[in-house]
Order: C-alpha cells, then structure tokens, then sequence
DNA sequence: CCGCATCCGGGGCGATACTG
DNA sequence: CAGTATCGCCCCGGATGCGG
C-alpha cells in the first residue's frame, strides 16, 4: 500500500497492515496458529494467490509474522505470528466484536464461512453455567469443518477442528448457529430455523448465554 | 470497497472500516469531535477530496456518522460519530499504540503532521507526577497548530488548540516532541534535538513519563 | 500437492480542475 | 465552504503456468 506520509501512529500502523486482505490474514493466524500458506489460503476464500504472497512477504519484513521449517515429518514451511503480530490479536478482536452488529441479518448469498470464524463470537459469549459440574464438551458443525467447545471447572476452551467425545453436536447453517452463539436464539428456536442438534440439551443449555447482550 | 463475501464478523467490520482512509476519518472525528468537511480535510493530508466525499456518504450509511446542522451562527454542517461510531474509538487508539513503534526512527523526509495527532500517545504516556500540586498548564506547539494539556488534581486533560495561560510551551519539530512524551527522550535530550522550550521546567517534568515503556 | 510467479482486465484511488 | 467531474495509474481479482 501507498503510505498515508503522517506522522501519526495510527496512520503509520495502516501503513503496515491496512492493506486489503492483510487484518484478514492476521484473523487466520490468530484463529489457527501456525499454519501452512494452503491453509491460510483456504481461511481466506476471495484471495488470489499472488496478493497473499505478497502480503505475506510484506508482514514478514514489518516484523509481524515468521516463517518456520515444520518439525521433520512434514516437508513445508509453517508462518505464524511474532510477538508484534500477537499485539495485534486484541485489535482485531475487538473488531470483530463490532462487526458482529452487521451479521444479525444472516450471510448474504454468496458468504462463504468457515467454522472456526466463530472463535471469536464463542470467545466473548459462551460460558460455564455450571462450573461445578462435570467437564463438557461440545461441537459445532457447519458443512465438513468442526469445532470443538469444552467446558470445566468453570473455564470454556474453543479449539479448533472435532471434539473428542462430544456430549452434544450442533450442526447446520452458519446463521441460527451464531444466533444461537451470541443468545439472540435459543435452542429450540435455532432448531426451527434449521439448526440439527443431538445429545446433551443440558450441555447446551449449559454454555449458552441466557440474554442477548448485542445491539 | 468490495465486500470480503466472508460470514464473519472481522470481515463484515473491514467491509464498512476497511476502505483506504476510513479509519483515519474516524480518527479525526475521534480527536476533533464534531467538526466540519473542511476541518477534515486538513486533518487528512494527502486525500482527494472526491474520496472524502465519497466515505462520508458510505459511513454515513452505515450508521457510523452523522451530519447535524451546526448551531446558528454558523451557515455549514457538522460532521460526527454516531455511537456506533464511538465504538471504534478505542480501536483506533489501540492501533495507534500498536504503530508507535513504527514511529521511533522519527519522521519520512515527506510526512505531514498535525499537533493534535499526539492526542493518543499523549493521553497513553502522560501522568500527573504531583497529584496534590496546584493546577498546570501547558503547551505543545509545531507550525502553527498547539495543543493544550491541563493537570489538575491527579488528572491529566488534552484538548486541542491553544492553552489559556500556559506555565510551559514546548515547540519545534514532531520528533523530539514525541519522543519526550513517550518517554523516550527526556527535556534536555529533547532540545538538544532542536526542542524549543520555555516557562517552568517543572511543569513539563510533572507531567513527562519517567521512563520508556514502548519497546 | 505446495507455494508461488506471470499476465491481463477492471476499478479503486490520486491529483487537479471546476462549480453552486 | 463543500463538494462534483474528469482522467490516468496502479492495485486488485481471476486465471493460468511452473518449479520443487
């Protein structure tokens, strides 16, 4: 990107990651850790090849991101943060908390989603209603990518790809997912907006939050 | 902008933020508050004015500004955020952190400033170092913009444009301003790089950082 | 298969000129 | 003061090719 030539901090920190596509590969590394450039290329539907090469090299010269020779099994190179990347991880964070105001209408018809994009939603809403039960685990399913939610002693874990031995397995459409994620859904009326649930409603019921704290 | 078509929540925030020079606009509604098309486009150095006309539309339908008829005397029309709008604000300050780094090495040989650009880091770095000491004013100056910094009772106030009766007025070149509000330099440091100080040394010393947490 | 480089068409952007 | 109009350039998007 052209620099904006302030001398301002906030225009000489868009100066390095306010290029299109470059605070959505930031949200890959944050949601994924280290990873190969085909698995960032497929967190990141709508980037062409050559602009993800390029904006890899530029944050890799802006000290944001690494590149790292994987452990010997595998024959490819990981790219994960450094520690200047890792500062941005809140920012963008806390973007996403803002941007969600725009989802409550549900994916325009040509969205593509991604299931571990709801990392950050789960995040903030979901919590252990019951934190002197017993461990609990959870996954969500949207199309042939899972995550995995676990509950215990009160702290909720999100992690990405299947649960072990999930206890309740939510599965179906992006939207009545997130409304049912961020409360402004319960179960049963996610159901009826074609959510396919099985297993544990008392899981559920346990992680989901009661009350709509979106605007 | 083209939309990310991504059903996620960082994507659909850069979808509305994520244009070339929106976040710098809500920057300058940030620092100015409510103000006018022209006072924008100062605070903006180097957008064309087409642009500015252009994100002002887009924001304004979004939601995030909103133009308000200024108060009779005057014949124009007010610019500013709306709440969702303010929402962004400690975003953009916690981006302006982040890209403090990006500013040790001082300016480019053609990067612009303003004065009241230092709002963020001021308010970041800046303590009253004698609480219980009498009210203090100063006041920093480059070209021809000042900003004014009031300590009072343990609190430390930034506003933009000249102050009243300031004990101490630093003026002269962006660097070694900053520098000695991050801590970087300290006062005499700071005029040995061409800081131009005067009025009452304590008064810049009660407000000034001890030492340099930016790393 | 992975990680790019190259080529090309379209549109966002930058700069200037102009207007109510 | 607050924009609109115009034009050229370069960034971006999409497709293809290619070496390891």
């Amino acid at each position: 990107m052209r620099s904006y030539h302030q001398y301002c901090s906030v225009a000489k920190a868009l100066d390095v990651v306010g290029d299109r596509w470059t605070l959505l590969i930031i949200r890959e590394l944050a949601l994924r850790g280290a990873c190969r450039y085909t698995d960032l290329r497929d967190g990141l539907p709508g980037i062409a090849t050559n602009l993800l090469a390029e904006r890899l090299r530029e944050l890799e010269a802006a000290g944001v991101l690494m590149r790292r020779d994987a452990p010997p099994p595998v024959a490819t190179a990981l790219i994960e943060l450094t520690d200047r990347g890792r500062a941005l991880v809140p920012i963008v964070h806390d973007l996403g908390m803002w941007g969600l105001q725009y989802m409550v209408d549900g994916p325009a018809p040509d969205d593509s989603f991604r299931c571990h994009w709801l990392t950050f939603p789960a995040e903030l809403f979901l919590t252990d209603g019951a934190p002197d039960g017993p461990p609990a685990s959870l996954e969500m399913r949207v199309d042939d990518e899972a995550m995995a939610v676990r509950a215990s002693e009160g702290k909720v874990a999100i992690s990405p790809g299947p649960a072990e031995h999930p206890d309740a397995v939510l599965a179906g459409a992006p939207a009545p997912l997130l409304g049912l994620i961020s409360g402004h859904l319960d179960l049963d009326a996610a159901v009826a907006k074609g959510l396919h649930f099985e297993g544990s409603r008392e899981t559920v019921e346990r992680l989901m939050p009661r009350r709509a704290p979106v605007a």
